[in-house]
DNA sequence: GAGCTAGACTAACCTGTGTTAGCGAAACAT
DNA sequence: ATGTTTCGCTAACACAGGTTAGTCTAGCTC
Protein backbone atom coordinates (compact mmCIF):
# COMPACT_ATOMS: atom_id res chain seq x y z
CA UNK A 1 0.00 0.00 0.00
CA UNK A 2 0.87 3.80 -0.18
CA UNK A 3 1.98 2.41 -3.84
CA UNK A 4 0.96 5.98 -5.34
CA UNK A 5 3.04 8.11 -2.53
CA UNK A 6 5.90 5.72 -3.79
CA UNK A 7 4.74 6.30 -7.39
CA UNK A 8 4.86 10.30 -6.86
CA UNK A 9 8.61 9.50 -5.56
CA UNK A 10 9.69 7.41 -8.65
CA UNK A 11 8.15 10.15 -10.80
CA UNK A 12 9.84 13.10 -9.36
CA UNK A 13 12.96 10.60 -9.06
CA UNK A 14 13.23 11.28 -12.95
CA UNK A 15 14.40 14.92 -11.83
CA UNK A 16 16.29 14.45 -8.68
CA UNK A 17 17.32 11.55 -6.41
CA UNK A 18 15.45 11.72 -3.13
CA UNK A 19 17.90 11.04 -0.20
CA UNK A 20 16.80 8.78 2.60
CA UNK A 21 15.45 11.32 4.95
CA UNK A 22 13.54 13.28 1.94
CA UNK A 23 12.06 10.09 1.60
CA UNK A 24 10.90 9.82 5.08
CA UNK A 25 9.25 13.06 5.28
CA UNK A 26 7.52 12.39 2.15
CA UNK A 27 6.12 9.10 4.08
CA UNK A 28 5.07 10.85 7.20
CA UNK A 29 3.95 14.07 5.80
CA UNK A 30 0.74 12.26 4.20
CA UNK A 31 -2.38 11.52 5.23
CA UNK A 32 -4.26 8.12 6.13
CA UNK A 33 -5.33 6.92 3.12
CA UNK A 34 -8.96 8.41 2.08
CA UNK A 35 -11.28 6.23 -0.13
CA UNK A 36 -13.18 7.87 -2.44
CA UNK A 37 -16.34 6.32 -3.83
CA UNK A 38 -16.91 6.25 -8.03
CA UNK A 39 -18.57 9.69 -8.75
CA UNK A 40 -17.43 11.69 -5.70
CA UNK A 41 -16.20 14.73 -5.84
CA UNK A 42 -13.09 15.63 -3.68
CA UNK A 43 -13.18 19.17 -4.25
CA UNK A 44 -15.15 21.56 -5.30
CA UNK A 45 -15.04 24.56 -7.77
CA UNK A 46 -14.65 27.58 -5.27
CA UNK A 47 -13.96 25.76 -2.03
CA UNK A 48 -11.47 27.41 0.05
CA UNK A 49 -8.82 24.36 -0.33
CA UNK A 50 -6.13 24.40 2.17
CA UNK A 51 -4.72 20.61 1.19
CA UNK A 52 -2.68 18.85 -1.80
CA UNK A 53 -3.95 15.43 -2.83
CA UNK A 54 -1.59 12.57 -3.98
CA UNK A 55 -3.46 9.83 -6.16
CA UNK A 56 -2.85 6.32 -5.11
CA UNK A 57 -5.29 4.63 -7.03
CA UNK A 58 -8.12 4.86 -9.29
CA UNK A 59 -9.00 7.46 -12.03
CA UNK A 60 -10.53 10.85 -11.75
CA UNK A 61 -10.61 14.08 -13.47
CA UNK A 62 -10.50 17.67 -12.92
CA UNK A 63 -12.56 20.17 -14.76
CA UNK A 64 -14.85 23.13 -14.66
CA UNK A 65 -18.32 23.65 -15.57
CA UNK A 66 -19.54 26.22 -17.62
CA UNK A 67 -23.24 28.37 -17.24
CA UNK A 68 -24.80 26.65 -19.81
CA UNK A 69 -24.15 23.45 -18.42
CA UNK A 70 -21.23 22.44 -20.28
CA UNK A 71 -18.30 21.01 -18.64
CA UNK A 72 -14.20 21.11 -19.82
CA UNK A 73 -11.99 18.20 -18.30
CA UNK A 74 -8.87 19.75 -17.51
CA UNK A 75 -7.00 16.41 -16.98
CA UNK A 76 -7.51 12.95 -15.80
CA UNK A 77 -4.59 12.43 -12.76
CA UNK A 78 -3.39 8.98 -12.88
CA UNK A 79 -1.48 7.42 -9.67
CA UNK A 80 1.20 9.22 -8.19
CA UNK A 81 0.20 12.49 -9.55
CA UNK A 82 -0.81 15.80 -7.42
CA UNK A 83 -4.33 17.51 -6.96
CA UNK A 84 -4.79 20.40 -6.05
CA UNK A 85 -1.27 21.71 -5.61
CA UNK A 86 -2.41 25.02 -7.50
CA UNK A 87 -5.55 25.62 -5.50
CA UNK A 88 -3.37 26.04 -2.24
CA UNK A 89 -1.80 29.12 -3.14
CA UNK A 90 -4.87 30.76 -4.78
CA UNK A 91 -7.60 30.91 -1.98
CA UNK A 92 -10.54 29.12 -3.58
CA UNK A 93 -10.04 26.13 -6.13
CA UNK A 94 -10.53 27.04 -9.43
CA UNK A 95 -11.69 23.53 -10.48
CA UNK A 96 -13.32 20.70 -9.09
CA UNK A 97 -11.98 16.88 -8.72
CA UNK A 98 -14.07 13.81 -8.78
CA UNK A 99 -13.42 10.36 -8.78
CA UNK A 100 -14.53 8.29 -11.94
CA UNK A 101 -13.45 5.21 -10.23
CA UNK A 102 -13.09 4.46 -7.03
CA UNK A 103 -10.01 5.48 -6.12
CA UNK A 104 -7.68 6.53 -2.70
CA UNK A 105 -5.74 9.44 -2.30
CA UNK A 106 -3.52 10.97 1.34
CA UNK A 107 -3.85 14.35 1.86
CA UNK A 108 -0.95 16.73 2.57
CA UNK A 109 -1.24 19.80 4.15
CA UNK A 110 -0.08 23.49 3.41
CA UNK A 111 1.65 23.68 6.50
CA UNK A 112 3.63 20.56 5.72
CA UNK A 113 3.89 21.90 2.37
CA UNK A 114 5.66 24.85 3.38
CA UNK A 115 7.92 22.93 6.32
CA UNK A 116 8.96 21.28 3.02
CA UNK A 117 10.46 24.29 1.15
CA UNK A 118 12.54 25.54 4.39
CA UNK A 119 13.50 22.24 5.49
CA UNK A 120 13.91 19.69 2.51
CA UNK A 121 15.06 21.89 -0.70
CA UNK A 122 15.59 19.10 -2.94
CA UNK A 123 12.12 17.92 -2.28
CA UNK A 124 10.34 21.82 -2.70
CA UNK A 125 12.26 22.14 -6.16
CA UNK A 126 10.69 18.57 -7.12
CA UNK A 127 7.21 20.03 -6.06
CA UNK A 128 7.79 22.50 -8.50
CA UNK A 129 9.09 20.37 -11.18
CA UNK A 130 6.11 18.37 -10.80
CA UNK A 131 3.72 21.72 -10.95
CA UNK A 132 5.72 22.79 -14.36
CA UNK A 133 5.41 18.97 -15.89
CA UNK A 134 1.71 19.71 -15.35
CA UNK A 135 1.43 22.83 -16.83
CA UNK A 136 3.57 21.74 -19.50
CA UNK A 137 0.91 19.39 -20.33
CA UNK A 138 -1.63 21.96 -19.76
CA UNK A 139 -0.37 23.75 -22.87
CA UNK A 140 -0.05 20.48 -24.97
CA UNK A 141 -4.27 20.07 -24.53
CA UNK A 142 -4.73 23.71 -25.21
CA UNK A 143 -2.76 23.02 -28.46
CA UNK A 144 -4.65 20.54 -29.26
CA UNK A 145 -7.93 21.87 -28.47
CA UNK A 146 -6.74 25.24 -30.22
CA UNK A 147 -5.49 23.67 -33.28
CA UNK A 148 -5.28 19.87 -33.77
CA UNK A 149 -8.32 18.11 -35.86
CA UNK A 150 -10.76 15.99 -33.73
CA UNK A 151 -8.59 12.83 -34.83
CA UNK A 152 -5.28 14.27 -34.31
CA UNK A 153 -6.74 15.59 -30.74
CA UNK A 154 -7.84 12.18 -30.24
CA UNK A 155 -4.62 10.10 -31.29
CA UNK A 156 -2.20 12.92 -28.86
CA UNK A 157 -4.96 12.24 -25.85
CA UNK A 158 -4.41 8.40 -26.00
CA UNK A 159 -0.68 8.67 -26.72
CA UNK A 160 -0.35 11.00 -24.17
CA UNK A 161 -1.91 8.95 -21.44
CA UNK A 162 0.14 5.71 -22.47
CA UNK A 163 3.13 7.31 -21.64
CA UNK A 164 1.88 8.49 -18.55
CA UNK A 165 0.65 5.22 -17.52
CA UNK A 166 3.53 3.58 -18.80
CA UNK A 167 6.08 5.55 -16.51
CA UNK A 168 4.02 4.06 -13.70
CA UNK A 169 3.90 0.37 -15.24
CA UNK A 170 0.09 0.41 -15.53
CA UNK A 171 0.88 0.51 -19.54
CA UNK A 172 1.90 -3.59 -21.13
CA UNK A 173 3.22 -3.59 -24.45
CA UNK A 174 1.02 -1.14 -26.48
CA UNK A 175 -2.14 -1.76 -24.71
CA UNK A 176 -3.54 -0.63 -21.62
CA UNK A 177 -6.92 -0.37 -19.40
CA UNK A 178 -8.95 2.75 -19.59
CA UNK A 179 -12.15 2.76 -17.66
CA UNK A 180 -13.01 6.09 -19.32
CA UNK A 181 -16.25 6.55 -21.35
CA UNK A 182 -16.98 8.43 -24.34
CA UNK A 183 -18.52 11.25 -22.58
CA UNK A 184 -16.07 11.81 -20.78
CA UNK A 185 -13.59 11.63 -23.36
CA UNK A 186 -15.46 14.46 -25.42
CA UNK A 187 -15.43 16.46 -22.36
CA UNK A 188 -11.74 16.36 -22.31
CA UNK A 189 -11.26 16.81 -26.39
CA UNK A 190 -13.97 19.45 -26.66
CA UNK A 191 -15.91 17.38 -28.95
CA UNK A 192 -18.98 15.95 -28.70
CA UNK A 193 -19.87 12.51 -27.54
CA UNK A 194 -21.35 11.32 -31.37
CA UNK A 195 -18.01 13.10 -33.03
CA UNK A 196 -15.47 10.64 -30.19
CA UNK A 197 -17.28 7.97 -31.54
CA UNK A 198 -16.61 8.76 -35.10
CA UNK A 199 -13.41 9.53 -34.70
CA UNK A 200 -13.04 6.17 -32.26
CA UNK A 201 -14.04 4.40 -35.58
CA UNK A 202 -11.88 6.25 -37.52
CA UNK A 203 -8.69 5.36 -35.70
CA UNK A 204 -10.20 1.60 -35.66
CA UNK A 205 -10.71 1.65 -39.44
CA UNK A 206 -6.90 3.23 -40.19
CA UNK A 207 -5.62 0.25 -37.54
CA UNK A 208 -4.27 2.56 -35.67
CA UNK A 209 -5.90 1.77 -32.01
CA UNK A 210 -9.14 0.21 -30.73
CA UNK A 211 -11.12 1.40 -27.80
CA UNK A 212 -13.12 -1.37 -26.70
CA UNK A 213 -14.08 -2.95 -23.12
CA UNK A 214 -12.29 -0.52 -21.23
CA UNK A 215 -9.24 -1.38 -22.97
CA UNK A 216 -7.12 0.53 -25.48
CA UNK A 217 -5.04 -1.29 -27.50
CA UNK A 218 -2.63 0.85 -30.14
CA UNK A 219 -1.86 -1.18 -33.40
CA UNK A 220 0.91 1.05 -34.45
CA UNK A 221 2.65 3.82 -32.64
CA UNK A 222 4.47 5.04 -35.13
CA UNK A 223 1.28 6.12 -37.63
CA UNK A 224 -0.28 7.24 -34.41
CA UNK A 225 2.38 9.49 -33.42
CA UNK A 226 2.91 11.02 -36.83
CA UNK A 227 -0.82 11.30 -37.41
CA UNK A 228 -0.98 13.33 -33.73
CA UNK A 229 2.25 15.19 -34.69
CA UNK A 230 3.27 13.61 -30.97
CA UNK A 231 6.79 14.03 -29.35
CA UNK A 232 7.30 12.12 -26.16
CA UNK A 233 7.94 13.82 -22.68
CA UNK A 234 11.36 13.08 -22.04
CA UNK A 235 12.39 16.48 -22.65
CA UNK A 236 11.19 17.45 -19.40
CA UNK A 237 13.20 14.71 -17.87
CA UNK A 238 16.34 15.62 -15.99
CA UNK A 239 18.34 13.95 -13.30
CA UNK A 240 18.54 17.08 -11.57
CA UNK A 241 21.39 16.31 -9.21
CA UNK A 242 23.45 15.01 -11.98
CA UNK A 243 23.25 18.12 -13.78
CA UNK A 244 26.02 20.91 -13.06
CA UNK A 245 23.80 23.77 -13.61
CA UNK A 246 21.08 22.70 -10.97
CA UNK A 247 23.94 21.30 -8.69
CA UNK A 248 24.78 24.72 -8.53
CA UNK A 249 22.15 26.49 -8.14
CA UNK A 250 20.55 24.08 -5.69
CA UNK A 251 23.77 23.93 -3.31
CA UNK A 252 23.25 26.75 -1.14
CA UNK A 253 20.12 25.42 -0.02
CA UNK A 254 21.62 22.11 1.53
CA UNK A 255 23.83 24.40 3.52
CA UNK B 1 12.22 52.94 -15.56
CA UNK B 2 12.65 49.43 -14.10
CA UNK B 3 8.46 49.83 -13.54
CA UNK B 4 7.85 46.44 -14.94
CA UNK B 5 9.77 45.33 -11.65
CA UNK B 6 7.82 47.37 -9.42
CA UNK B 7 4.00 46.23 -11.65
CA UNK B 8 5.58 42.63 -10.63
CA UNK B 9 5.70 43.38 -7.09
CA UNK B 10 2.71 45.75 -6.98
CA UNK B 11 0.81 42.52 -8.35
CA UNK B 12 2.44 40.06 -6.07
CA UNK B 13 1.44 42.79 -3.20
CA UNK B 14 -2.16 41.53 -3.64
CA UNK B 15 -1.16 38.30 -2.51
CA UNK B 16 1.73 39.49 0.25
CA UNK B 17 2.58 42.25 1.67
CA UNK B 18 6.70 42.80 0.84
CA UNK B 19 8.98 43.95 3.61
CA UNK B 20 11.74 46.62 2.91
CA UNK B 21 14.63 43.68 2.07
CA UNK B 22 12.62 41.79 0.26
CA UNK B 23 11.78 44.52 -2.23
CA UNK B 24 15.39 45.65 -2.13
CA UNK B 25 16.71 41.74 -2.70
CA UNK B 26 13.90 41.74 -5.94
CA UNK B 27 15.23 44.91 -7.35
CA UNK B 28 18.68 44.04 -6.65
CA UNK B 29 18.24 40.16 -8.40
CA UNK B 30 17.64 42.04 -11.64
CA UNK B 31 19.43 42.26 -14.56
CA UNK B 32 20.08 44.79 -16.48
CA UNK B 33 16.93 46.15 -18.96
CA UNK B 34 17.35 43.86 -22.38
CA UNK B 35 15.52 45.87 -25.36
CA UNK B 36 13.96 43.52 -27.60
CA UNK B 37 12.56 44.85 -30.99
CA UNK B 38 9.68 43.96 -32.52
CA UNK B 39 9.28 40.50 -33.95
CA UNK B 40 12.64 39.50 -32.21
CA UNK B 41 12.62 36.11 -30.10
CA UNK B 42 13.59 35.73 -26.63
CA UNK B 43 13.31 32.38 -26.45
CA UNK B 44 13.26 29.06 -28.70
CA UNK B 45 11.39 26.54 -28.50
CA UNK B 46 13.51 23.54 -27.00
CA UNK B 47 16.11 25.87 -25.79
CA UNK B 48 17.81 25.37 -22.94
CA UNK B 49 16.62 27.81 -20.67
CA UNK B 50 17.89 28.50 -17.29
CA UNK B 51 16.27 31.66 -16.81
CA UNK B 52 13.36 33.46 -16.01
CA UNK B 53 12.41 37.37 -17.30
CA UNK B 54 9.92 39.90 -16.33
CA UNK B 55 8.35 41.80 -18.86
CA UNK B 56 9.05 45.52 -18.33
CA UNK B 57 7.42 47.12 -20.65
CA UNK B 58 5.72 46.46 -24.52
CA UNK B 59 3.65 43.14 -25.33
CA UNK B 60 4.80 39.68 -26.82
CA UNK B 61 3.73 36.58 -26.82
CA UNK B 62 4.28 33.35 -26.08
CA UNK B 63 3.22 30.01 -27.78
CA UNK B 64 4.19 26.92 -29.52
CA UNK B 65 4.15 26.23 -33.30
CA UNK B 66 2.45 22.86 -34.64
CA UNK B 67 4.61 20.56 -37.62
CA UNK B 68 1.88 21.71 -40.00
CA UNK B 69 3.02 25.38 -39.50
CA UNK B 70 0.08 26.51 -37.11
CA UNK B 71 0.40 28.21 -34.37
CA UNK B 72 -1.07 28.43 -30.76
CA UNK B 73 -0.21 31.22 -28.71
CA UNK B 74 -0.33 30.56 -25.36
CA UNK B 75 -0.54 33.91 -23.52
CA UNK B 76 -0.03 37.42 -23.60
CA UNK B 77 2.16 38.34 -21.10
CA UNK B 78 1.69 42.10 -19.88
CA UNK B 79 4.39 44.47 -18.18
CA UNK B 80 4.94 43.02 -14.83
CA UNK B 81 4.39 39.56 -15.54
CA UNK B 82 6.79 36.20 -15.37
CA UNK B 83 8.13 34.74 -18.54
CA UNK B 84 9.55 31.76 -18.22
CA UNK B 85 9.05 30.35 -14.95
CA UNK B 86 8.43 26.59 -16.54
CA UNK B 87 11.11 26.58 -18.42
CA UNK B 88 13.37 26.84 -15.39
CA UNK B 89 12.62 24.09 -14.19
CA UNK B 90 11.98 22.09 -17.30
CA UNK B 91 15.16 21.25 -19.06
CA UNK B 92 14.19 22.90 -22.45
CA UNK B 93 11.87 25.02 -23.15
CA UNK B 94 8.00 23.86 -24.00
CA UNK B 95 7.28 27.08 -25.77
CA UNK B 96 8.57 30.00 -27.76
CA UNK B 97 8.08 33.89 -26.62
CA UNK B 98 8.41 36.47 -29.24
CA UNK B 99 8.14 39.77 -28.74
CA UNK B 100 5.08 41.74 -30.69
CA UNK B 101 6.09 45.28 -29.75
CA UNK B 102 9.46 46.72 -29.02
CA UNK B 103 9.73 45.17 -25.55
CA UNK B 104 12.06 45.72 -22.13
CA UNK B 105 12.53 42.59 -20.39
CA UNK B 106 15.32 41.81 -17.15
CA UNK B 107 16.75 38.60 -16.65
CA UNK B 108 16.54 36.74 -13.26
CA UNK B 109 19.37 33.75 -13.15
CA UNK B 110 17.98 30.89 -12.03
CA UNK B 111 20.54 30.82 -8.89
CA UNK B 112 19.09 33.72 -7.67
CA UNK B 113 15.52 32.26 -7.81
CA UNK B 114 16.82 29.26 -5.48
CA UNK B 115 18.49 32.35 -3.51
CA UNK B 116 15.18 33.56 -2.96
CA UNK B 117 13.28 30.30 -2.18
CA UNK B 118 16.13 29.78 0.79
CA UNK B 119 16.13 33.15 1.93
CA UNK B 120 13.08 35.14 1.33
CA UNK B 121 10.09 32.22 2.04
CA UNK B 122 7.85 34.95 1.38
CA UNK B 123 8.69 35.80 -2.15
CA UNK B 124 9.05 32.35 -2.67
CA UNK B 125 5.71 32.03 -1.75
CA UNK B 126 4.72 34.96 -3.51
CA UNK B 127 6.34 32.98 -6.75
CA UNK B 128 4.30 29.82 -6.16
CA UNK B 129 1.29 32.20 -6.32
CA UNK B 130 2.13 33.85 -9.44
CA UNK B 131 2.75 30.88 -10.88
CA UNK B 132 -0.09 29.30 -9.86
CA UNK B 133 -2.11 32.47 -11.33
CA UNK B 134 -0.79 31.82 -14.07
CA UNK B 135 -1.80 28.67 -14.12
CA UNK B 136 -5.20 29.14 -13.80
CA UNK B 137 -5.32 31.62 -16.38
CA UNK B 138 -4.06 28.70 -18.83
CA UNK B 139 -7.07 26.87 -17.33
CA UNK B 140 -9.52 29.12 -18.39
CA UNK B 141 -8.20 29.56 -21.86
CA UNK B 142 -8.97 25.98 -21.94
CA UNK B 143 -12.02 25.96 -21.54
CA UNK B 144 -12.16 28.96 -23.77
CA UNK B 145 -11.06 27.01 -26.97
CA UNK B 146 -12.44 23.99 -25.51
CA UNK B 147 -16.22 24.97 -25.10
CA UNK B 148 -16.80 28.65 -25.73
CA UNK B 149 -18.09 29.84 -29.04
CA UNK B 150 -16.08 32.01 -31.21
CA UNK B 151 -18.26 35.22 -29.96
CA UNK B 152 -17.87 34.07 -25.99
CA UNK B 153 -14.37 33.12 -26.28
CA UNK B 154 -13.36 36.62 -27.91
CA UNK B 155 -15.47 38.55 -25.70
CA UNK B 156 -13.46 36.50 -22.99
CA UNK B 157 -10.52 37.57 -24.27
CA UNK B 158 -10.71 41.18 -24.12
CA UNK B 159 -12.36 40.74 -20.89
CA UNK B 160 -9.49 39.28 -19.13
CA UNK B 161 -7.18 41.41 -20.75
CA UNK B 162 -9.14 44.16 -19.76
CA UNK B 163 -9.06 42.98 -15.92
CA UNK B 164 -5.33 42.07 -16.35
CA UNK B 165 -4.19 46.33 -17.77
CA UNK B 166 -6.23 47.37 -15.11
CA UNK B 167 -4.37 45.93 -12.40
CA UNK B 168 -1.15 47.65 -13.81
CA UNK B 169 -3.12 51.00 -14.41
CA UNK B 170 -2.80 50.63 -18.34
CA UNK B 171 -6.79 50.77 -19.25
CA UNK B 172 -8.62 53.66 -18.07
CA UNK B 173 -12.43 53.76 -18.13
CA UNK B 174 -13.66 51.28 -20.39
CA UNK B 175 -11.10 51.51 -23.16
CA UNK B 176 -7.37 50.44 -23.75
CA UNK B 177 -4.53 50.25 -25.96
CA UNK B 178 -4.01 46.88 -27.64
CA UNK B 179 -1.55 46.33 -30.10
CA UNK B 180 -2.33 42.98 -31.44
CA UNK B 181 -3.55 42.01 -35.30
CA UNK B 182 -5.92 40.00 -35.94
CA UNK B 183 -3.65 37.72 -37.13
CA UNK B 184 -2.58 37.19 -33.32
CA UNK B 185 -5.73 37.36 -31.89
CA UNK B 186 -7.03 34.46 -34.03
CA UNK B 187 -3.58 32.13 -33.12
CA UNK B 188 -4.57 33.12 -29.84
CA UNK B 189 -8.00 31.92 -30.11
CA UNK B 190 -7.78 28.61 -32.09
CA UNK B 191 -10.09 30.46 -35.01
CA UNK B 192 -9.14 31.54 -38.24
CA UNK B 193 -8.25 35.18 -39.05
CA UNK B 194 -11.30 35.87 -41.10
CA UNK B 195 -13.49 34.43 -38.55
CA UNK B 196 -11.92 36.96 -35.90
CA UNK B 197 -13.04 39.65 -37.90
CA UNK B 198 -16.21 38.03 -38.68
CA UNK B 199 -16.57 37.96 -34.64
CA UNK B 200 -15.19 41.25 -34.21
CA UNK B 201 -17.67 42.58 -36.52
CA UNK B 202 -20.85 40.72 -34.66
CA UNK B 203 -19.21 42.29 -31.39
CA UNK B 204 -19.87 45.84 -32.65
CA UNK B 205 -22.75 45.75 -34.54
CA UNK B 206 -24.07 44.25 -30.64
CA UNK B 207 -22.81 47.52 -29.68
CA UNK B 208 -20.76 45.56 -27.16
CA UNK B 209 -17.51 46.45 -27.83
CA UNK B 210 -15.29 48.18 -30.67
CA UNK B 211 -11.62 47.32 -31.57
CA UNK B 212 -10.83 49.88 -33.91
CA UNK B 213 -6.55 51.87 -34.56
CA UNK B 214 -5.34 49.72 -31.86
CA UNK B 215 -7.80 50.52 -29.29
CA UNK B 216 -9.88 48.79 -27.29
CA UNK B 217 -13.19 50.57 -26.51
CA UNK B 218 -15.75 48.13 -24.43
CA UNK B 219 -19.01 49.86 -24.69
CA UNK B 220 -21.33 47.73 -22.54
CA UNK B 221 -19.00 45.83 -19.72
CA UNK B 222 -22.05 43.87 -18.26
CA UNK B 223 -23.54 42.01 -21.35
CA UNK B 224 -20.27 40.98 -22.64
CA UNK B 225 -19.61 39.21 -19.30
CA UNK B 226 -22.67 38.55 -19.43
CA UNK B 227 -22.01 37.03 -22.90
CA UNK B 228 -18.25 35.64 -22.38
CA UNK B 229 -20.12 33.88 -19.04
CA UNK B 230 -16.44 36.03 -17.44
CA UNK B 231 -15.78 36.26 -13.73
CA UNK B 232 -13.61 38.52 -12.30
CA UNK B 233 -10.55 36.89 -11.39
CA UNK B 234 -10.79 38.65 -7.54
CA UNK B 235 -11.43 35.49 -5.74
CA UNK B 236 -7.69 34.14 -6.65
CA UNK B 237 -6.14 37.94 -4.66
CA UNK B 238 -5.85 37.26 -1.33
CA UNK B 239 -3.22 39.69 1.56
CA UNK B 240 -2.05 36.13 2.49
CA UNK B 241 -0.29 37.83 5.49
CA UNK B 242 -3.71 38.84 6.70
CA UNK B 243 -4.66 35.40 5.87
CA UNK B 244 -4.05 33.50 9.54
CA UNK B 245 -3.79 30.13 7.99
CA UNK B 246 -1.50 31.18 5.41
CA UNK B 247 0.60 32.98 8.43
CA UNK B 248 0.54 30.06 10.59
CA UNK B 249 1.69 28.06 7.63
CA UNK B 250 4.64 29.97 7.14
CA UNK B 251 5.79 31.21 10.11
CA UNK B 252 7.98 28.53 10.69
CA UNK B 253 9.72 29.93 7.54
CA UNK B 254 10.55 33.31 9.25
CA UNK B 255 12.81 32.26 11.78
C1' DG C 1 4.39 59.62 -56.96
C1' DA C 2 4.78 54.69 -58.10
C1' DG C 3 5.27 50.62 -56.16
C1' DC C 4 5.12 47.66 -52.11
C1' DT C 5 3.55 45.75 -47.77
C1' DA C 6 0.66 45.01 -43.77
C1' DG C 7 -3.52 44.74 -42.18
C1' DA C 8 -8.58 45.27 -42.01
C1' DC C 9 -12.40 43.77 -44.29
C1' DT C 10 -15.85 41.05 -47.37
C1' DA C 11 -18.27 37.45 -50.23
C1' DA C 12 -18.96 32.73 -51.77
C1' DC C 13 -18.33 28.38 -50.93
C1' DC C 14 -17.01 24.12 -48.35
C1' DT C 15 -16.45 20.91 -44.50
C1' DG C 16 -15.75 19.26 -39.89
C1' DT C 17 -18.17 18.89 -36.13
C1' DG C 18 -22.54 19.47 -33.50
C1' DT C 19 -27.48 18.15 -33.02
C1' DT C 20 -31.43 15.31 -33.02
C1' DA C 21 -33.14 11.00 -32.93
C1' DG C 22 -32.81 6.85 -32.63
C1' DC C 23 -31.23 1.19 -31.88
C1' DG C 24 -29.03 -2.49 -29.25
C1' DA C 25 -26.44 -4.81 -25.68
C1' DA C 26 -24.79 -5.28 -21.03
C1' DA C 27 -25.31 -4.55 -16.20
C1' DC C 28 -28.15 -3.96 -12.50
C1' DA C 29 -32.36 -3.63 -9.54
C1' DT C 30 -36.76 -5.22 -8.07
C1' DA D 1 -37.85 -12.23 -15.83
C1' DT D 2 -38.58 -7.70 -16.61
C1' DG D 3 -37.92 -2.95 -16.39
C1' DT D 4 -34.29 0.56 -16.11
C1' DT D 5 -30.06 2.70 -16.77
C1' DT D 6 -25.76 3.20 -18.96
C1' DC D 7 -23.00 3.12 -22.70
C1' DG D 8 -21.57 2.21 -27.44
C1' DC D 9 -22.94 2.98 -31.87
C1' DT D 10 -25.21 4.94 -36.22
C1' DA D 11 -27.78 7.92 -39.73
C1' DA D 12 -29.62 12.33 -41.33
C1' DC D 13 -29.42 16.88 -41.09
C1' DA D 14 -27.80 21.67 -39.58
C1' DC D 15 -24.53 25.11 -38.90
C1' DA D 16 -20.28 27.29 -37.02
C1' DG D 17 -16.29 28.18 -38.59
C1' DG D 18 -12.58 27.28 -42.21
C1' DT D 19 -10.92 28.19 -46.99
C1' DT D 20 -10.17 30.60 -51.15
C1' DA D 21 -9.97 34.63 -53.31
C1' DG D 22 -10.10 38.71 -53.44
C1' DT D 23 -10.63 44.59 -52.49
C1' DC D 24 -9.27 48.70 -50.04
C1' DT D 25 -6.58 51.80 -47.22
C1' DA D 26 -2.60 53.65 -44.71
C1' DG D 27 2.09 53.85 -44.41
C1' DC D 28 6.58 53.04 -46.04
C1' DT D 29 10.46 52.99 -49.49
C1' DC D 30 12.93 54.35 -53.31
Amino acid sequence: MRSGGSLLVKKMAAFVKLSEPELAFMAEVQSRPIHLPRGRELVHEGQPGQSAYILQSGWGCSFKLLPDGGRQIITFPVPGDCLGLRSMLLRTSDHAFSALTDAVVTRIESAHMSKMFADYPYLGAAILWAMSRDEAMLVEHLVSVGRRSAIERTAHFFLELYDRLSLIGLAHKEHFSCPLNQYVIADALGLSTIHVNRVLRQLRDKKLMTFKAQKIIIHDLLAMKELAGYESPEAGIVVARENPNFEASLQQLSH
